[in-house]
DNA sequence: CTCTTATTGTAACATATGTTACTGTAGCCT
DNA sequence: AGGCTACAGTAACATATGTTACAATAAGAG
Protein backbone atom coordinates (compact mmCIF):
# COMPACT_ATOMS: atom_id res chain seq x y z
CA UNK A 1 0.00 0.00 0.00
CA UNK A 2 1.46 3.23 -1.29
CA UNK A 3 0.54 6.43 0.74
CA UNK A 4 1.80 9.19 -0.95
CA UNK A 5 4.24 11.05 1.65
CA UNK A 6 3.26 14.95 0.34
CA UNK A 7 2.40 17.39 3.59
CA UNK A 8 0.97 20.27 2.48
CA UNK A 9 2.50 23.39 4.60
CA UNK A 10 0.93 26.70 5.65
CA UNK A 11 3.27 29.64 6.68
CA UNK A 12 1.20 32.22 8.40
CA UNK A 13 4.54 33.87 10.61
CA UNK A 14 5.33 37.51 10.08
CA UNK A 15 1.57 38.26 8.00
CA UNK A 16 0.74 41.66 10.13
CA UNK A 17 -3.49 41.14 9.98
CA UNK A 18 -4.12 37.74 10.16
CA UNK A 19 -3.21 34.86 12.39
CA UNK A 20 -4.78 31.65 13.02
CA UNK A 21 -2.32 30.33 15.02
CA UNK A 22 -2.19 32.61 17.62
CA UNK A 23 -6.14 31.80 17.60
CA UNK A 24 -5.11 27.89 17.65
CA UNK A 25 -2.44 28.39 20.69
CA UNK A 26 -4.67 30.14 22.89
CA UNK A 27 -6.95 28.15 22.08
CA UNK A 28 -5.52 24.86 22.63
CA UNK A 29 -2.26 25.44 25.04
CA UNK A 30 -3.68 28.77 26.48
CA UNK A 31 -4.10 27.31 29.84
CA UNK A 32 -0.73 25.46 29.66
CA UNK A 33 1.54 28.26 28.49
CA UNK A 34 2.61 31.69 29.88
CA UNK A 35 1.68 35.02 27.86
CA UNK A 36 5.35 35.20 26.89
CA UNK A 37 5.81 31.93 25.44
CA UNK A 38 2.70 31.56 24.17
CA UNK A 39 4.22 35.28 21.80
CA UNK A 40 7.14 33.27 21.13
CA UNK A 41 5.34 30.20 19.79
CA UNK A 42 3.88 32.47 18.06
CA UNK A 43 7.01 34.20 16.67
CA UNK A 44 9.19 30.88 15.56
CA UNK A 45 6.32 28.38 15.10
CA UNK A 46 4.41 27.06 11.40
CA UNK A 47 1.25 25.66 11.66
CA UNK A 48 1.25 22.59 9.56
CA UNK A 49 -1.44 20.73 8.02
CA UNK A 50 -1.62 17.28 6.49
CA UNK A 51 -4.39 14.83 5.13
CA UNK A 52 -4.98 11.16 6.95
CA UNK A 53 -2.50 8.83 5.52
CA UNK A 54 0.33 10.82 5.22
CA UNK A 55 4.11 10.12 6.25
CA UNK A 56 5.37 12.71 8.74
CA UNK A 57 8.52 10.68 10.15
CA UNK A 58 9.91 7.52 8.47
CA UNK A 59 12.87 5.61 10.77
CA UNK A 60 16.17 7.22 10.30
CA UNK A 61 15.25 10.73 9.34
CA UNK A 62 16.83 13.67 11.30
CA UNK A 63 14.12 15.77 12.69
CA UNK A 64 14.86 19.37 13.55
CA UNK A 65 11.60 20.48 14.80
CA UNK A 66 9.07 19.16 17.61
CA UNK A 67 5.13 19.53 16.81
CA UNK A 68 2.31 20.63 19.08
CA UNK A 69 -1.14 18.98 17.94
CA UNK A 70 -4.13 21.37 17.55
CA UNK A 71 -6.54 18.90 16.46
CA UNK A 72 -6.28 15.60 14.53
CA UNK A 73 -4.37 11.71 15.80
CA UNK A 74 -0.83 10.58 14.76
CA UNK A 75 -0.21 7.03 15.14
CA UNK A 76 3.28 6.49 16.08
CA UNK A 77 5.40 2.99 14.60
CA UNK A 78 7.90 1.11 15.36
CA UNK A 79 9.59 -1.52 12.72
CA UNK A 80 11.91 -4.30 12.85
CA UNK A 81 14.89 -4.95 10.69
CA UNK A 82 12.92 -7.72 8.11
CA UNK A 83 10.43 -4.66 8.11
CA UNK A 84 7.83 -5.86 10.21
CA UNK A 85 5.60 -3.33 12.01
CA UNK A 86 4.06 -2.72 15.02
CA UNK A 87 1.77 0.00 16.84
CA UNK A 88 3.10 1.71 19.19
CA UNK A 89 0.65 4.44 20.42
CA UNK A 90 -1.02 7.52 18.84
CA UNK A 91 -0.52 11.40 19.69
CA UNK A 92 -3.87 13.65 19.93
CA UNK A 93 -3.93 17.19 20.81
CA UNK A 94 -2.26 18.77 23.27
CA UNK A 95 -0.02 16.08 22.51
CA UNK A 96 3.97 16.24 21.04
CA UNK A 97 5.91 13.70 20.36
CA UNK A 98 8.89 12.56 23.27
CA UNK A 99 11.07 10.49 20.85
CA UNK A 100 10.90 13.23 18.55
CA UNK A 101 12.22 15.98 21.72
CA UNK A 102 14.96 13.52 21.91
CA UNK A 103 15.41 13.68 18.55
CA UNK A 104 15.85 16.97 18.28
CA UNK A 105 17.78 17.47 21.15
CA UNK A 106 20.45 14.23 20.47
CA UNK A 107 20.65 14.68 17.22
CA UNK A 108 19.92 11.03 16.31
CA UNK A 109 17.94 9.55 13.95
CA UNK A 110 14.12 8.74 14.34
CA UNK A 111 14.01 5.41 15.98
CA UNK A 112 10.16 5.73 15.16
CA UNK A 113 7.86 6.28 11.73
CA UNK A 114 5.11 8.74 12.06
CA UNK A 115 2.05 8.66 10.05
CA UNK A 116 -1.18 11.01 10.16
CA UNK A 117 -4.43 9.16 11.17
CA UNK A 118 -6.54 11.69 10.16
CA UNK A 119 -6.54 15.20 8.82
CA UNK A 120 -4.33 16.56 11.53
CA UNK A 121 -3.21 20.26 12.17
CA UNK A 122 -0.22 21.11 13.87
CA UNK A 123 2.56 23.89 14.68
CA UNK A 124 6.24 23.20 14.81
CA UNK A 125 8.76 24.50 16.93
CA UNK A 126 12.21 24.38 15.78
CA UNK A 127 14.93 22.49 17.79
CA UNK A 128 17.02 25.53 18.84
CA UNK A 129 13.82 27.21 20.58
CA UNK A 130 13.41 24.37 22.95
CA UNK A 131 16.47 24.50 25.03
CA UNK A 132 16.50 27.78 25.15
CA UNK A 133 13.31 28.14 26.37
CA UNK A 134 13.80 25.19 29.01
CA UNK A 135 15.93 27.59 30.65
CA UNK A 136 13.31 30.60 30.38
CA UNK A 137 9.80 29.35 30.95
CA UNK A 138 8.81 27.72 34.25
CA UNK A 139 5.38 26.46 31.85
CA UNK A 140 7.99 24.94 29.21
CA UNK A 141 9.49 22.80 31.28
CA UNK A 142 6.72 21.25 32.75
CA UNK A 143 5.28 20.57 29.76
CA UNK A 144 8.42 19.13 28.50
CA UNK A 145 9.12 16.69 31.43
CA UNK A 146 4.76 15.90 31.18
CA UNK A 147 5.29 15.12 27.87
CA UNK A 148 8.35 12.55 28.80
CA UNK A 149 6.00 11.24 31.23
CA UNK A 150 3.07 10.85 29.64
CA UNK A 151 5.27 8.56 26.51
CA UNK A 152 6.90 6.62 29.23
CA UNK A 153 3.20 5.78 30.37
CA UNK A 154 2.19 5.04 27.16
CA UNK A 155 5.11 2.66 26.41
CA UNK A 156 4.68 1.04 29.43
CA UNK A 157 1.15 0.64 28.74
CA UNK A 158 2.48 -1.01 25.24
CA UNK A 159 4.22 -2.98 27.12
CA UNK A 160 2.07 -4.34 28.91
CA UNK A 161 -0.27 -5.05 26.23
CA UNK A 162 1.96 -7.68 24.72
CA UNK A 163 3.56 -9.28 26.89
CA UNK A 164 -0.09 -10.03 28.91
CA UNK A 165 -2.30 -10.26 26.69
CA UNK A 166 -3.31 -12.81 24.14
CA UNK A 167 -4.00 -11.93 20.77
CA UNK A 168 -7.60 -11.58 20.89
CA UNK A 169 -7.29 -8.81 24.14
CA UNK A 170 -4.90 -6.87 22.27
CA UNK A 171 -7.32 -6.74 19.47
CA UNK A 172 -10.58 -5.82 21.38
CA UNK A 173 -8.02 -2.89 22.85
CA UNK A 174 -7.11 -1.99 19.72
CA UNK A 175 -10.47 -1.68 18.45
CA UNK A 176 -11.33 0.15 21.44
CA UNK A 177 -8.46 2.81 21.51
CA UNK A 178 -8.88 3.34 17.66
CA UNK A 179 -12.52 4.13 18.12
CA UNK A 180 -11.68 6.46 20.66
CA UNK A 181 -9.22 8.63 18.67
CA UNK A 182 -11.47 8.51 15.93
CA UNK A 183 -14.54 9.22 18.00
CA UNK A 184 -16.93 7.08 15.61
CA UNK A 185 -17.99 3.33 16.24
CA UNK A 186 -17.18 2.60 12.61
CA UNK A 187 -13.63 2.07 12.11
CA UNK A 188 -12.66 2.16 8.75
CA UNK A 189 -9.57 -0.11 8.04
CA UNK A 190 -8.89 -4.06 6.43
CA UNK A 191 -8.18 -6.85 8.48
CA UNK A 192 -4.60 -6.85 6.89
CA UNK A 193 -4.35 -3.14 8.25
CA UNK A 194 -5.08 -4.21 12.07
CA UNK A 195 -2.67 -6.91 11.37
CA UNK A 196 0.20 -5.08 10.56
CA UNK A 197 -0.51 -2.79 13.10
CA UNK A 198 -0.51 -5.56 16.15
CA UNK A 199 2.12 -7.64 14.29
CA UNK A 200 0.84 -10.36 13.20
CA UNK A 201 -0.68 -12.36 9.72
CA UNK A 202 -4.24 -11.61 8.04
CA UNK A 203 -6.01 -14.78 8.53
CA UNK A 204 -5.34 -14.72 12.69
CA UNK A 205 -7.23 -11.45 12.58
CA UNK A 206 -9.71 -12.55 10.58
CA UNK A 207 -10.07 -15.24 12.80
CA UNK A 208 -10.52 -13.66 16.08
CA UNK A 209 -12.84 -10.77 14.46
CA UNK A 210 -15.12 -13.08 12.77
CA UNK A 211 -15.12 -14.86 16.86
CA UNK A 212 -15.95 -11.47 17.95
CA UNK A 213 -18.23 -11.11 15.54
CA UNK A 214 -19.91 -14.15 16.68
CA UNK A 215 -19.99 -13.34 20.17
CA UNK A 216 -22.23 -10.22 19.12
CA UNK A 217 -19.38 -7.83 20.04
CA UNK A 218 -18.76 -6.43 16.66
CA UNK A 219 -20.54 -6.42 13.56
CA UNK A 220 -17.64 -7.05 10.01
CA UNK A 221 -18.11 -5.03 6.89
CA UNK A 222 -15.99 -4.96 3.61
CA UNK A 223 -13.83 -1.87 4.52
CA UNK A 224 -15.22 -1.05 8.22
CA UNK A 225 -16.09 -2.94 11.06
CA UNK A 226 -19.37 -1.50 13.60
CA UNK A 227 -18.52 -1.92 17.20
CA UNK A 228 -21.68 -2.93 18.97
CA UNK A 229 -20.34 -3.87 22.55
CA UNK A 230 -17.10 -4.00 23.91
CA UNK B 1 10.79 -16.41 46.64
CA UNK B 2 10.90 -14.06 50.19
CA UNK B 3 13.83 -11.42 49.65
CA UNK B 4 14.24 -9.47 52.66
CA UNK B 5 13.06 -5.89 51.65
CA UNK B 6 15.76 -4.38 54.79
CA UNK B 7 17.38 -1.38 53.29
CA UNK B 8 20.96 -0.05 54.66
CA UNK B 9 21.00 3.74 55.29
CA UNK B 10 24.38 5.37 56.01
CA UNK B 11 23.51 9.38 56.30
CA UNK B 12 27.09 11.46 55.67
CA UNK B 13 25.95 14.74 55.30
CA UNK B 14 26.65 17.81 57.23
CA UNK B 15 29.51 16.08 58.83
CA UNK B 16 32.59 17.99 58.98
CA UNK B 17 36.06 16.20 58.54
CA UNK B 18 34.40 13.10 56.64
CA UNK B 19 32.73 13.14 52.69
CA UNK B 20 33.03 9.80 50.70
CA UNK B 21 29.94 11.46 49.55
CA UNK B 22 31.79 14.00 47.74
CA UNK B 23 34.60 12.13 46.29
CA UNK B 24 31.54 9.61 44.61
CA UNK B 25 30.18 12.65 43.34
CA UNK B 26 33.47 13.99 41.92
CA UNK B 27 34.39 10.50 40.49
CA UNK B 28 31.02 9.57 38.87
CA UNK B 29 29.08 12.72 37.95
CA UNK B 30 32.07 15.39 38.16
CA UNK B 31 32.31 15.32 34.53
CA UNK B 32 28.35 15.42 33.55
CA UNK B 33 27.50 18.70 36.65
CA UNK B 34 29.39 21.73 37.40
CA UNK B 35 30.40 22.36 40.72
CA UNK B 36 27.87 24.59 42.11
CA UNK B 37 25.88 21.51 41.30
CA UNK B 38 28.51 18.81 42.97
CA UNK B 39 28.02 21.01 46.19
CA UNK B 40 24.46 20.88 46.37
CA UNK B 41 23.83 17.40 45.59
CA UNK B 42 26.54 16.79 48.18
CA UNK B 43 24.25 19.18 50.90
CA UNK B 44 21.07 17.65 50.26
CA UNK B 45 21.84 14.46 49.07
CA UNK B 46 21.80 11.23 51.18
CA UNK B 47 24.25 7.96 50.45
CA UNK B 48 22.73 4.62 50.52
CA UNK B 49 23.84 1.94 50.28
CA UNK B 50 21.74 -1.66 49.41
CA UNK B 51 23.13 -5.25 49.64
CA UNK B 52 21.93 -7.46 46.23
CA UNK B 53 18.00 -8.89 46.73
CA UNK B 54 16.61 -5.76 48.44
CA UNK B 55 13.01 -3.95 46.99
CA UNK B 56 13.82 -0.45 46.54
CA UNK B 57 10.48 0.41 45.11
CA UNK B 58 7.56 -1.66 45.08
CA UNK B 59 4.44 -1.25 42.41
CA UNK B 60 1.88 1.60 44.28
CA UNK B 61 4.62 2.92 46.46
CA UNK B 62 5.09 6.62 46.21
CA UNK B 63 8.44 7.74 45.71
CA UNK B 64 9.59 10.79 47.07
CA UNK B 65 13.57 10.67 46.06
CA UNK B 66 15.27 9.96 42.92
CA UNK B 67 18.57 7.77 42.66
CA UNK B 68 21.81 8.49 41.48
CA UNK B 69 23.55 4.98 41.14
CA UNK B 70 27.47 5.19 42.11
CA UNK B 71 28.20 1.30 41.36
CA UNK B 72 26.00 -1.93 40.97
CA UNK B 73 22.98 -2.37 38.92
CA UNK B 74 19.24 -2.53 39.66
CA UNK B 75 16.12 -4.47 38.13
CA UNK B 76 13.15 -2.62 36.92
CA UNK B 77 10.12 -4.56 36.55
CA UNK B 78 6.82 -4.61 35.42
CA UNK B 79 3.68 -6.54 36.96
CA UNK B 80 0.27 -6.80 35.75
CA UNK B 81 -2.72 -7.37 37.94
CA UNK B 82 -2.51 -11.40 37.92
CA UNK B 83 1.31 -11.11 39.65
CA UNK B 84 2.76 -11.96 36.19
CA UNK B 85 6.29 -10.54 36.18
CA UNK B 86 8.59 -8.99 33.22
CA UNK B 87 11.58 -7.48 33.31
CA UNK B 88 12.04 -3.97 31.55
CA UNK B 89 15.68 -3.12 31.85
CA UNK B 90 18.32 -2.26 34.12
CA UNK B 91 20.13 0.28 35.46
CA UNK B 92 23.85 1.03 36.17
CA UNK B 93 26.65 3.46 37.45
CA UNK B 94 26.06 6.62 36.19
CA UNK B 95 21.78 6.38 35.66
CA UNK B 96 19.15 7.74 37.36
CA UNK B 97 15.34 6.22 36.70
CA UNK B 98 13.16 8.45 34.23
CA UNK B 99 10.08 6.49 35.69
CA UNK B 100 10.80 7.32 39.54
CA UNK B 101 11.20 11.24 37.83
CA UNK B 102 8.34 11.24 36.95
CA UNK B 103 6.36 9.65 39.75
CA UNK B 104 8.45 11.63 41.87
CA UNK B 105 7.13 14.99 39.79
CA UNK B 106 3.72 14.30 39.52
CA UNK B 107 3.29 12.81 42.94
CA UNK B 108 1.94 9.70 40.97
CA UNK B 109 2.11 5.97 42.49
CA UNK B 110 5.31 3.91 41.10
CA UNK B 111 4.20 1.85 37.81
CA UNK B 112 7.40 -0.20 38.52
CA UNK B 113 9.33 -2.49 40.89
CA UNK B 114 13.10 -1.81 41.68
CA UNK B 115 15.62 -4.85 42.99
CA UNK B 116 19.14 -4.27 43.65
CA UNK B 117 20.70 -7.10 41.21
CA UNK B 118 23.80 -6.50 43.00
CA UNK B 119 25.26 -4.85 45.63
CA UNK B 120 24.33 -1.38 45.02
CA UNK B 121 25.73 2.09 45.68
CA UNK B 122 23.61 5.33 45.16
CA UNK B 123 22.53 8.82 46.10
CA UNK B 124 19.02 9.67 46.83
CA UNK B 125 17.71 13.26 45.98
CA UNK B 126 15.27 15.09 47.54
CA UNK B 127 12.19 15.70 44.86
CA UNK B 128 11.69 19.34 45.96
CA UNK B 129 15.40 20.03 44.56
CA UNK B 130 15.35 18.12 41.24
CA UNK B 131 12.73 21.33 39.89
CA UNK B 132 14.65 23.76 41.72
CA UNK B 133 17.98 22.82 39.73
CA UNK B 134 16.09 22.48 36.55
CA UNK B 135 15.66 26.58 36.89
CA UNK B 136 19.34 26.62 37.83
CA UNK B 137 21.94 24.34 36.28
CA UNK B 138 22.09 23.84 32.50
CA UNK B 139 23.78 20.42 33.50
CA UNK B 140 21.37 19.17 35.53
CA UNK B 141 18.70 20.09 32.61
CA UNK B 142 20.62 18.17 30.14
CA UNK B 143 21.10 15.33 32.89
CA UNK B 144 17.21 14.85 33.32
CA UNK B 145 16.64 15.18 30.01
CA UNK B 146 19.19 12.63 28.51
CA UNK B 147 17.78 10.53 31.61
CA UNK B 148 14.67 10.27 30.12
CA UNK B 149 15.64 9.69 26.37
CA UNK B 150 17.79 6.71 27.52
CA UNK B 151 14.75 5.68 29.42
CA UNK B 152 12.51 5.77 26.25
CA UNK B 153 15.11 3.89 24.41
CA UNK B 154 15.44 0.99 26.58
CA UNK B 155 11.60 0.90 26.22
CA UNK B 156 12.13 0.36 22.38
CA UNK B 157 13.98 -2.32 22.90
CA UNK B 158 12.19 -3.96 25.57
CA UNK B 159 9.53 -3.61 23.06
CA UNK B 160 11.34 -5.20 19.89
CA UNK B 161 12.12 -7.68 22.22
CA UNK B 162 8.57 -8.63 22.67
CA UNK B 163 7.06 -8.40 20.08
CA UNK B 164 9.67 -9.19 17.56
CA UNK B 165 11.67 -11.85 19.21
CA UNK B 166 10.85 -15.54 20.12
CA UNK B 167 11.38 -17.16 23.13
CA UNK B 168 14.69 -18.55 22.24
CA UNK B 169 16.35 -15.43 21.22
CA UNK B 170 14.64 -13.69 23.94
CA UNK B 171 16.51 -15.93 26.23
CA UNK B 172 20.33 -15.29 24.41
CA UNK B 173 19.48 -11.62 24.73
CA UNK B 174 18.71 -12.10 28.46
CA UNK B 175 21.60 -13.71 28.80
CA UNK B 176 24.09 -11.85 27.12
CA UNK B 177 22.61 -8.80 28.72
CA UNK B 178 22.96 -10.03 32.34
CA UNK B 179 26.04 -11.17 31.81
CA UNK B 180 27.15 -7.97 30.86
CA UNK B 181 25.25 -6.62 33.89
CA UNK B 182 26.89 -8.18 36.78
CA UNK B 183 30.31 -8.54 34.36
CA UNK B 184 30.68 -12.47 34.75
CA UNK B 185 30.34 -15.67 32.48
CA UNK B 186 28.27 -17.19 35.28
CA UNK B 187 25.21 -16.51 35.84
CA UNK B 188 23.70 -17.66 39.67
CA UNK B 189 20.16 -17.90 38.67
CA UNK B 190 17.79 -20.76 38.48
CA UNK B 191 15.67 -21.56 35.95
CA UNK B 192 12.70 -20.65 37.32
CA UNK B 193 13.87 -17.04 37.68
CA UNK B 194 14.67 -16.59 34.25
CA UNK B 195 10.72 -17.58 33.80
CA UNK B 196 9.58 -14.75 35.95
CA UNK B 197 11.83 -12.12 34.13
CA UNK B 198 10.97 -13.35 30.85
CA UNK B 199 7.25 -13.59 31.68
CA UNK B 200 7.03 -17.63 30.75
CA UNK B 201 7.37 -21.07 32.31
CA UNK B 202 9.87 -22.65 34.02
CA UNK B 203 9.76 -25.48 31.68
CA UNK B 204 9.79 -23.62 28.48
CA UNK B 205 13.20 -22.27 30.18
CA UNK B 206 14.62 -25.45 30.75
CA UNK B 207 13.64 -27.00 27.25
CA UNK B 208 15.20 -23.91 25.52
CA UNK B 209 18.17 -23.48 28.03
CA UNK B 210 18.97 -27.33 27.19
CA UNK B 211 18.42 -26.96 23.23
CA UNK B 212 21.43 -23.69 23.52
CA UNK B 213 23.07 -25.93 25.89
CA UNK B 214 23.40 -28.79 22.90
CA UNK B 215 24.42 -25.86 20.33
CA UNK B 216 27.24 -25.27 22.50
CA UNK B 217 26.22 -21.78 23.37
CA UNK B 218 26.28 -22.07 27.36
CA UNK B 219 26.97 -25.22 29.95
CA UNK B 220 24.02 -25.78 32.56
CA UNK B 221 25.23 -26.46 35.83
CA UNK B 222 22.69 -26.36 39.35
CA UNK B 223 22.09 -22.92 40.57
CA UNK B 224 24.27 -21.37 37.89
CA UNK B 225 24.73 -21.47 34.08
CA UNK B 226 27.99 -20.64 32.44
CA UNK B 227 28.25 -18.51 28.84
CA UNK B 228 30.55 -20.31 26.49
CA UNK B 229 29.58 -18.90 23.39
CA UNK B 230 26.45 -16.58 22.83
C1' DC C 1 -21.30 -4.80 -18.83
C1' DT C 2 -16.74 -7.52 -18.15
C1' DC C 3 -12.44 -7.90 -16.15
C1' DT C 4 -9.42 -7.16 -12.44
C1' DT C 5 -8.08 -6.52 -7.89
C1' DA C 6 -8.63 -6.12 -3.02
C1' DT C 7 -10.88 -8.01 0.63
C1' DT C 8 -12.75 -11.55 3.35
C1' DG C 9 -13.89 -16.43 4.84
C1' DT C 10 -12.32 -20.82 5.80
C1' DA C 11 -9.94 -25.31 6.01
C1' DA C 12 -5.94 -27.86 6.96
C1' DC C 13 -1.81 -28.01 8.69
C1' DA C 14 2.82 -26.39 11.08
C1' DT C 15 5.08 -24.52 14.86
C1' DA C 16 5.83 -22.14 19.19
C1' DT C 17 4.57 -21.90 23.57
C1' DG C 18 2.07 -23.31 27.81
C1' DT C 19 0.63 -27.12 31.07
C1' DT C 20 0.67 -31.25 33.80
C1' DA C 21 2.86 -34.87 35.62
C1' DC C 22 6.48 -37.46 36.98
C1' DT C 23 11.49 -38.51 37.85
C1' DG C 24 16.13 -37.89 39.66
C1' DT C 25 19.33 -35.61 42.34
C1' DA C 26 22.09 -32.06 44.81
C1' DG C 27 22.30 -29.78 48.96
C1' DC C 28 20.90 -29.08 53.40
C1' DC C 29 19.16 -30.16 58.10
C1' DT C 30 18.70 -33.16 62.04
C1' DA D 1 22.21 -42.10 57.50
C1' DG D 2 17.55 -40.54 56.55
C1' DG D 3 14.46 -37.15 55.12
C1' DC D 4 13.24 -32.85 53.12
C1' DT D 5 13.19 -29.36 49.60
C1' DA D 6 14.58 -26.82 45.65
C1' DC D 7 16.08 -27.49 41.24
C1' DA D 8 16.41 -29.56 36.83
C1' DG D 9 15.17 -33.00 32.95
C1' DT D 10 11.75 -34.84 30.15
C1' DA D 11 7.51 -36.78 28.07
C1' DA D 12 2.95 -36.11 26.59
C1' DC D 13 -0.40 -33.31 25.66
C1' DA D 14 -3.19 -28.67 25.09
C1' DT D 15 -3.63 -24.32 23.08
C1' DA D 16 -2.42 -20.13 20.63
C1' DT D 17 -0.61 -18.43 16.83
C1' DG D 18 1.43 -18.63 12.14
C1' DT D 19 1.23 -20.48 7.25
C1' DT D 20 -0.49 -22.03 2.88
C1' DA D 21 -3.94 -22.58 -0.16
C1' DC D 22 -8.07 -21.69 -2.19
C1' DA D 23 -12.91 -19.92 -2.86
C1' DA D 24 -16.35 -16.20 -2.87
C1' DT D 25 -17.53 -11.65 -3.67
C1' DA D 26 -17.63 -6.50 -3.50
C1' DA D 27 -15.76 -2.54 -5.65
C1' DG D 28 -13.65 -0.20 -9.13
C1' DA D 29 -11.57 0.34 -13.91
C1' DG D 30 -12.18 0.10 -18.56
Amino acid sequence: MELSTEVLTFEFRNESNFHPMLNELQRNYGHLFEDGLINEINQVGTYKEVPAGSKLIEIGDYVKSMPLLISGAIKIMREDSEGDELLLYFLERGDTCAMTMTCCMGHHKSEVRAVAEKDTRMIMIPVQKMEEWMANFHTWRSFVLNSYQLRLNEMLETIDTIAFLKMDERLMKYLRDKAKIIQDDCIETTHQQIAYDLHTSRVVISRLLKALENEGKIKLHRNYIKIIDL
